[in-house]
RNA sequence: GCGCCUGUAGCUUAACGGAUAGAGCAUCUGACUACGGAUCAGAAGGUUGGGGGUUCGAAUCCCUCCAGGCGCGCCA
């Protein structure tokens, strides 16, 4: 069945001509959906609102659906649901929960870029965001029917293995012995090392080339670091509950037989330039130029992502490239969104996206640094959560706090506030869940099976079951928009709607029929309830 | 200097150009020896940073100023 908004535009497009937009009610007393259509469309008709709206409600055809249809303030057609309407629709998440989330009408190839951790430092707060956010993507998207790929894109390359190779080799170390705290230990006394020696710099320089040349000891080294970090991400992707496995790595070191040909064909095609001894693209409107080949003949992180661009559209045969990536990013994924269409590396229709986040700050409101004396780790930040918050709570509480506010925003790093039990926080819904849980759990002892929803008499019964019956639509429009937070939000109102329903409504101690009705009602809630917490990435619990 | 982002109640925040800007926390008042009180109902709290403009209608779009954050050629 269609969802109810797109049969109710359908039904109003065939006597506005135009898109209705249907809206949400904005108060209990103008209905379930409100449209402005009237108000608009007396403008261009010079009639008055009210006018308009009088002739499209005597015209449209929902009297199937819909209770008459109200006319209200300036022009406003307010929409109110028959109550057999919205009791279809929850019985049908009963009878077919696995058809509650739509498929796209037309499934793509996906590629999500997210997490990127850095091989041999620890994870941190800037590792959190895109880990969380991406997993959430991963999810959407592919509860939507999208093949998604996800590719972790680890800092497994570039100069600094050239320092922390030859520090192995300076003071001797079996790298393979090496642990992950050790090998951030060893990263730190590599950079002071790099800093403070000049001859040491030079060497580690050259040991870059040495390892990009396939030098087999170095190489191997090299690797051993890599395993050592693999173990730490795993550790920590266990630990938040992400989806990422190591089939998913997809770090810059894969990239490197790409880059000289990247270079090469921006070269030949006059995209590129030198200038200053280095190969550039002036990107049209841009002051700073996009650097795809340093001066020294060494590839930066520009000619990588150039690299991935191409291979994820011609190898992964991606349609759409979407990158979770901190907004302080933003100019330089759109320098390269901007370079690799006019190389040519794009479909036409090939969609690339760079979601951008804002930082995770400290109680001081400032940046976390991670330079410059302690690094804040992830796992510091996630034992604080977990001080004051049984783990699975704890989880709950960070990504959901993470989630449930604009993507773009900064937020401080909270975990008294993000644990709280009550008000929009991720243990609330764990709470509304497991409740709900409860209920059905004494129904089903005793005997009871889902069957349907008959009666929607009560208010509070009427307004979850229409908050039920979006669940579709805004699954659908975090798809579109990427905006997890609206996800958030509707699951949070849709456990307030469950709270109001489970005070004013009582289910177990209910007879006949209403107790049925209110038996299926909770079951189709606690459906939407775990299915809208799987796609955070949020475990839903059946007790607490 | 140029560019991008942010500014909404004491705090954290929502609002796809639409009706009286919606929540949570904190504060105050109620419900109920509870189908799980980790609850619910209610009150109070707003010049949406300031000022202009567009519109029937602006937190939202445009201009300008203020405050903060982040970027701006060889780190990634």
């Amino acid at each position: 069945m269609l969802s109810l908004p797109v049969l109710l535009t359908e039904r109003f497009q065939a006597v506005t001509g135009v898109d209705p937009e249907l809206r949400p009610a904005t108060k209990p007393q103008f209905g379930h959906f409100q449209s402005s259509v009237a108000l608009r469309l007396a403008k261009a008709e010079g009639r008055p609102p009210r006018e308009i709206a009088q002739r499209i409600v005597d015209r449209v055809d929902v009297a199937d659906l819909c209770e008459p249809l109200e006319i209200a303030g300036p022009g406003f057609i307010n929409i109110r649901l028959r109550s057999a309407t919205l009791a279809g629709v929850v019985t049908g998440i009963l009878q077919r929960p696995d058809d509650v989330i739509g498929q796209a009408a037309e499934p793509t190839r996906v590629v999500i870029d997210y997490s990127a951790p850095n091989v041999a430092k620890p994870m941190h707060v800037g590792n959190l965001r895109s880990t969380i956010i991406g997993d959430c993507f991963a999810r959407v998207l592919r509860a939507q029917g999208h093949t998604v790929i996800a590719q972790n894109h680890i800092g497994d390359w570039g100069t600094q293995f050239g320092m922390l190779v030859e520090q192995i080799l300076f003071e001797g170390i079996d790298a393979d012995a090496l642990d992950l705290d050790a090998s951030v230990a060893l990263y730190r006394r590599a950079q002071e090392h790099f800093r403070d020696d000049d001859d040491f710099a030079d060497a580690a320089r050259r040991r870059v080339v040495t390892l990009q040349g396939g030098d087999e000891q170095t190489r191997a080294i090299w690797h051993s670091l890599i395993e050592v970090s693999k173990a730490g991400f795993n550790r920590a992707y266990a630990r938040l509950g992400v989806l990422l496995t190591d089939d998913d790595l997809a770090g810059e070191s894969i990239y490197n037989d790409l880059l000289a040909a990247v270079a090469d064909d921006l070269q030949s095609s006059g995209i590129a330039v030198v200038d200053d001894g280095a190969l550039v693209v002036f990107v049209p409107g841009d002051e700073a130029p996009l650097i795809v080949r340093k001066s020294d003949g060494g590839f930066g992180y520009a000619a990588t992502d150039l690299a991935a661009v191409r291979y994820r559209f011609d190898e992964l045969h991606a349609q759409r490239l979407i990158y979770v990536v901190g907004s302080p990013q933003a100019h330089h994924f759109a320098q390269v969104f901007t370079v690799a269409r006019m190389a040519g590396w794009v479909p036409d229709d090939g969609v690339l996206e760079h979601v951008g986040f804002g930082s995770v700050l400290g109680p001081d409101g400032k940046m976390f640094k991670t330079r410059d004396g302690k690094t804040v780790t992830l796992d510091t930040l996630l034992d604080l959560a977990e001080e004051v918050a049984a783990p699975a709570i704890a989880m709950a509480a960070v990504k959901y706090a993470d989630l449930s506010t604009s993507l773009h925003k900064d937020y401080v790093f909270d975990a008294e506030r993000m644990t709280a039990t009550t008000g929009n926080t991720g243990p609330y819904l764990q709470y509304a869940h497991a409740r709900v849980c409860g209920i059905l759990r004494k129904a089903e002892a005793e005997g009871w099976r889902a069957d349907a929803v008959t009666v929607l008499d009560e208010p509070a019964e009427q307004a979850l079951a229409l908050q039920l019956s979006r669940f579709g639509e805004v699954v659908a429009e975090v798809s579109e928009t990427l905006q997890p937070h609206k996800l958030c939000t509707y699951l949070y109102d849709t456990a307030t709607a469950l709270s109001t329903f489970y005070e004013q409504c009582p289910v177990l101690k209910s007879e006949g029929e209403v107790r049925t009705s209110r038996l299926a009602l909770c079951a189709a809630t606690r459906t939407v309830l775990a299915k809208g917490l799987y796609l955070l990435g949020i475990v839903a619990p059946d007790r607490m």
